[in-house]
DNA sequence: GACCAGGAAACGA
DNA sequence: TCGTTTCATGGT
């Protein structure tokens, strides 16, 4: 199956952190699972070409996943005319926001809480190949790939048993959100229909969610497009940017994040981010 | 060994 | 309403 779409950097899209469960293998594709499909994507001239098992009857899911109906050219054009901004988006253009399922990008973000992006992928790994259903496409050279563990059947887990997946202390907050999902205390689903606010309050009821975690889930994976996530890199990003003086209080630059970025934040919040993270990255090269 | 990681919550001032 | 500390684990 060939994807037409233009503006698509797939690469940086899928190893930017906000999902964790891509594989880039030797040859340059990804291996991921998507709606309980085994997944095989790479860029090609024009588009994306991805095979997919068990064979799908249509391809819709997997348009709304990797989000190719979006015009990216649009997007852009509402960000801030600021230097900043645009030298950000300069920086990778072709960056992309996926839709996620709410779920798994709950369970992830939970995870996220100060740790690394590899960490973060690693106890997903851990968790999908102890609690998810494996799935097994036809050219799996190794073990068969594994879904993301559902919440019903986390929930039936010991936080002992989550331990053992390296998550440490946020064991606790992935079953307290495991547990409301599966009792139907929650209702993921019904999140993207509310006002933000009332969704971000929603997701702060659990326990070990707070707003950067709520809003993580809100934009990649309820369709919040103003929701934005403060991290360390974001913060860094915009204070350096913006507040080059005089470093700003929190709630100066909550106020500033939302008000400055646009009805597309979200998407501009990703790009601070990628941005930040690229020059870090120039400026402390891993050693050899 | 020190320091940090796509944070949140409990605490004291 | 501020700043500080703690939580668990692994990488640099």
């Amino acid at each position: 199956m060939r994807v037409p779409v233009e503006d698509y950097d797939l690469d940086a899209t899928l190893a930017s952190g906000q999902a964790f469960g891509w594989t880039l293998t030797p040859d340059g594709s990804w291996e991921g699972v998507v709606g309980g499909h085994a997944i095989r994507v790479r860029a090609v001239p024009g588009g994306i070409e991805a095979e997919a098992h068990p064979p799908p009857a249509d391809w819709g899911w997997l348009r709304h996943y990797f989000q190719t109906d979006v015009r990216l050219e649009e997007i852009l054009a509402t960000f801030p005319q600021d230097g900043p901004m645009q030298a950000s988006v300069q920086g990778c253009r072709g960056l992309r926001l996926l839709r996620q399922d709410p779920w798994q990008c709950l369970a992830s973000f939970i995870l996220s809480s100060t740790k690394q992006i590899v960490q973060i992928q690693q106890i997903c790994r851990l968790l999908s190949l102890r609690y998810g259903e494996p799935v097994r496409p036809p050219w799996a050279t190794q073990g068969p790939l594994h879904t993301f563990p559902c919440a019903e059947r986390l929930a039936r887990c010991t936080e002992r048993e989550l331990r053992e997946c390296k998550m440490g202390f946020r064991a606790p907050g992935l079953l307290d959100a495991a547990r409301r999902v599966a009792l139907g205390e929650l209702d993921l689903g019904r999140l993207g229909t509310l006002p933000l606010s009332e969704a971000r309050d929603e997701l702060c009821k659990i326990r070990g969610v707070g707003p950067k975690i709520a809003n993580c889930v809100l934009l990649f994976a309820c369709g919040f497009p103003t929701a934005f996530p403060v991290d360390v890199w974001v913060r860094r990003a915009v204070r350096e940017l913006y507040f080059p003086r005089r470093r700003p209080t929190e709630a100066r630059l909550q106020r500033f994040v939302e008000t400055h970025f646009g009805p597309h934040a979200g998407y501009a919040q990703q790009y601070l981010f990628h941005h930040r993270r690229a020059v870090a990255a120039r400026n402390l090269p891993p050693a050899s």
